[in-house]
DNA sequence: CCAAAAGTGTTTCCAATACACCCATGC
DNA sequence: GCATGGGTGTATTGGAAACACTTTTGG
């Protein structure tokens, strides 16, 4: 709020506005989180969220899918906020309030490409970063949590995977996240119980082991349910 | 993020930075919001959440804390950031973002008072919200799902009663804030269970009936524990 | 016939729910 | 003695968790 008129004479001088993109996938069995490397300035060298200040004609939710499509050619991917940072000293160069936004992609629906803005782009295991700017690391901390909650009562594992799978696809998903194992028997039982995914009546086969059963998600857009 | 330094040579504008607060509490069994009356400007007797602008050398929750005090009056009380919300449309006078603070008081705590900055001050039926301006009313439906879950999982109606209660209040609480009735003797053989209270000892009495336990929160510091 | 991953049911246990009466007090 | 709100226990049910073997295929 911002309420008499006076303060907008004034022009009251707030902080400069930033969007920062935290995009998970699951990778191998591990939970990964999109990185770039700085190029130069007082954070040279080191790793970040990819990122980009807000324009006075975008709304924040279209500042970040724009920072997903130009610093990390992802498009088409779940989103949403996570929140928004402000401590004092997170940046610095300037005062600057960071909206975390949270994004959910298919390992095998994009492979990062370093661009001439930065000196890299890769994935990272978040049980391992790297040193980071800004207060990124506390960002992607933050993200993951909400991510194990996020499987737990709603969908969005979808945004996780390709449009078909098969079953030990999807398990593989929550025990990235969750960090431990599942029963096999039990997590079937569940999902197909609440109908998260139904056959598609087709199979896939990997090496010599009997051909798996391919799924789909019942829905493909964010949707409320209880999972664990 | 803001990477390059050319980004900051150029001084890009962005939006202006706000942030509202979403005080509610339950007074006579009804979940309320603290609302402020516009003096003037297009918003002009329009009802809205108390805000202001975030300075350059305070962090967000200082701003948040800051304005609780200055525009309401209120003080040490649980806060929490709920989201923010940057719409292009959502202040005709500027181009600003919003950082909604969430908090929780106890209605025996404080009582509003019209200050000179607004033409009132008030409590209202978060059921029964009038005309207000912004996007207010996106953001108080927001905070109340939030508070719904938040009750559910975590000990934070402790924020919302006074130090000393007898059950009864806490389940008005809980029941004002689902919006629908509760089982006394599962709810009371819950809390206890759970440890969310210990007695005091000390009972109350109110009108000609048997005498109620006081009792007191185990833990008054944000905590999680199933409830519901 | 062996290796590799897919697939499948039952039992046990605990937590959530439903439900109705007695108690302490003031007037 | 009656009106008012405070306080208490048990039986039932449903979902979560634990648990091991058979199936299909390729080589």
């Amino acid at each position: 709020m911002k309420k008499s008129n006076t303060r907008i004479a004034n022009k009251l001088k707030t902080p400069a506005v930033a969007v920062d993109a935290l995009i998970f996938s699951v990778i191998k069995g591990k939970l990964k989180v999109l990185l770039i490397k700085i190029i130069g300035g007082p954070y040279k060298n080191k790793w970040a969220l990819p990122g980009g200040l807000v324009g006075l004609k975008e709304s924040l939710e279209d500042a970040a899918s724009r920072v997903l499509s130009e610093k990390a050619g992802v498009n088409e991917i779940y989103l949403e906020q996570l929140a928004t940072f402000g401590e004092l000293n997170r940046d610095v160069r300037e005062r600057s309030v960071s909206v975390a936004y949270f994004a959910l992609v298919s390992s095998e629906s994009f492979f990062p490409k370093t661009t001439e803005y930065y000196a890299d782009i890769a994935w990272h295991d978040v049980g391992r970063l790297p040193e980071m700017a800004f207060d990124h690391k506390k960002i992607i901390e933050y993200g993951r949590e909400r991510l194990i909650n996020k499987l737990a009562y709603s969908n969005v594992a979808y945004a996780l995977l390709p449009k078909k799978f098969v079953l030990t696809e999807l398990q593989n998903i929550y025990e990235a996240v969750l960090g431990k194992k599942l029963d096999k028997r039990n997590f079937r039982k569940k999902v197909q119980e609440i109908k998260l995914v139904k056959e598609t009546g087709e199979t896939r086969q990997i090496g010599a082991s009997r051909p798996a059963k391919l799924y789909v998600f019942s829905e493909r857009r964010p949707r409320i349910i209880d999972i664990l």
